[in-house]
This record gives C-alpha cells, structure tokens and sequence, in this order.
DNA sequence: CTGTATCCTATTCGATACTG
DNA sequence: CAGTATCGAATAGGATACAG
C-alpha cells in the first residue's frame, strides 16, 4: 500500500520501548545513583555523601524508583537506630558498562563540546558592542 | 589531615564534566533526535516525521542546542521555500554508539524493568481490598 | 539514621498564533 | 518550509520541618 522508499520508520512509534528507558534515564540523579553504587553496598548517608549536593527527598526518590525498575535492591537491618543498605541487583549491574563508556567519553569528548559553546556563542555573540 | 580511608570520592566534585554530559541528555528529546539523524542529513520536515510527537517548538529548541554543542551541523539552503538540513558532525558520530547500546540494552533488558514495575507495584499495592 | 510530608520555586514542555 | 513568540499547564526539584 504504502510508497516503498516513502519515509524511513517512525521512531516515536518502532521505539517505544527505548523511550521509555529513555525516560527513566532522563532526569538529574539516576545515574549518579547507580553510578554511587557501582563499587558495591551502600548505605543511605554514605550514598548522600558521595553525591554531596543531593536532597534527602530526591535521594529517596531516586533509590525508590530504582528499587521498583528492579535495578537496585534495599536491605533494611532492623537495628537502632535503623541501617538500610543499598545494592545493585543483577539487572541494575547491566547498565554499569555504558556509563562507563560514557564517562569515558566525557574524558575524551567533552572538551569539544566546550570549545564548540564558546565558538557558537562567539557567532552568537548578542549586543558585540555593547 | 582527612583520614586515610574515610570516604570515597565524592561524585559531585570530582566528575564534575560528567554531570554536565548528562545535563545535556536529560532532556526528553536530545536523543531521539541525534538518532533521527544517525542515518545522515535530514530536512527539518524529515525529522520531525521522523519523531511523530514532537513540537516544532521543542524540535527547533532540541537542534539548536545540538548544534551550539557542536553535535550537529545546519546547512540552509536559501532558496524559496527554505531548505534546511541537518547532519551530525563527526563529534556528534562518536555519540552514535552509545546510543546503539543503549537502544540493545533495551531489547535485552527491558522486559526485566517491566516485570520488576509488576512486582513491586503488586506487593506495595495500596488498597489491595477495594 | 532513614526516612515522610508539605510547601514553594524553577524549569520544561506543549499549544497556539504569527512570520519571512 | 522552517522557523519565532507568547502563554499557560504540568512537572521536577529544593528547603524545611517533623517522625519512627
């Protein structure tokens, strides 16, 4: 029915699924989360620590949706005061080796990026004389 | 003067130009678009088919950062109408294997995120009753 | 120590209308 | 065709206070 070379495939729809990895992704904390957890076992104040300017509330946030997307798994020792642990499972260990690859490609991109900015601004530049 | 083996490097600080990387992935839209264009140059028209769902408003917004960011080029050709079309630069390219993975990863995994949704949702579920 | 609850702000995004 | 401008809704995120 339709044209044969007419248009290449809809991403919006053939990538449903990527998108809504995407989404989980697509936020300010997930994956410095993961990545606080990559060295092993964690507790709540020392994950805080390494992210040192994350919100008690978005810490939460954060390690409950992880927690429910399988990707981590939280221990809770019924002790006084209380002591909760937090580890990646499996599923979550998978992501480990892209954000590897892609702090690696922050070390050898990313200076780029930063040159680019200061040439596309210069272009861009508003008032000049001003 | 910090003791020997206190604390872990701290994330925020010491991988500062990774937070900004994924600063600029955690939007809704910049990957879809670099991947629109993973096949060559595109016409503005040709994405935006490409991303069924995206405003002219977010599209334009979405390219003009790429492009600020040196991930992709603009080249208008002026005629009348306009034609305007858009490439990834060779920076941009070194993206394109990530998001590959990425996009493997989801079909490896992503039925594993589904089902960990199901369980959770299932033994955290609030009325259960009604 | 590990959270929850609330309020408030800032940002993101979409819809709509308009332009060269 | 390829935008720009404006507005408003929705969401994300931060500060603070409080609790088991």
């Amino acid at each position: 029915m339709t044209p044969p070379s007419a248009v290449k495939p809809d991403i919006s729809v053939t990538e449903c699924a990527y998108r809504r990895v995407l989404e989980i992704i697509s936020n300010k904390w997930t994956v410095l989360v993961i990545f606080a957890l990559e060295s092993g076992t964690n507790r709540y104040g020392e994950i805080r620590r390494r992210i040192a300017d994350i919100s008690q509330k978005m810490l939460t946030q954060t390690l409950r949706q992880l927690e429910r997307d399988g990707f981590v798994k939280r221990n809770v020792h019924p002790s006084i005061p209380p002591a909760v642990e937090y580890e990646l499972t499996p599923l979550g260990e998978t992501l480990i080796p892209h954000m590897r690859q892609m702090k690696q490609w922050t070390t050898d991109y990313y200076s780029q990026v930063e040159q680019a900015r200061r040439s596309y601004d210069e272009a861009h530049a508003p008032g000049q004389t001003k």
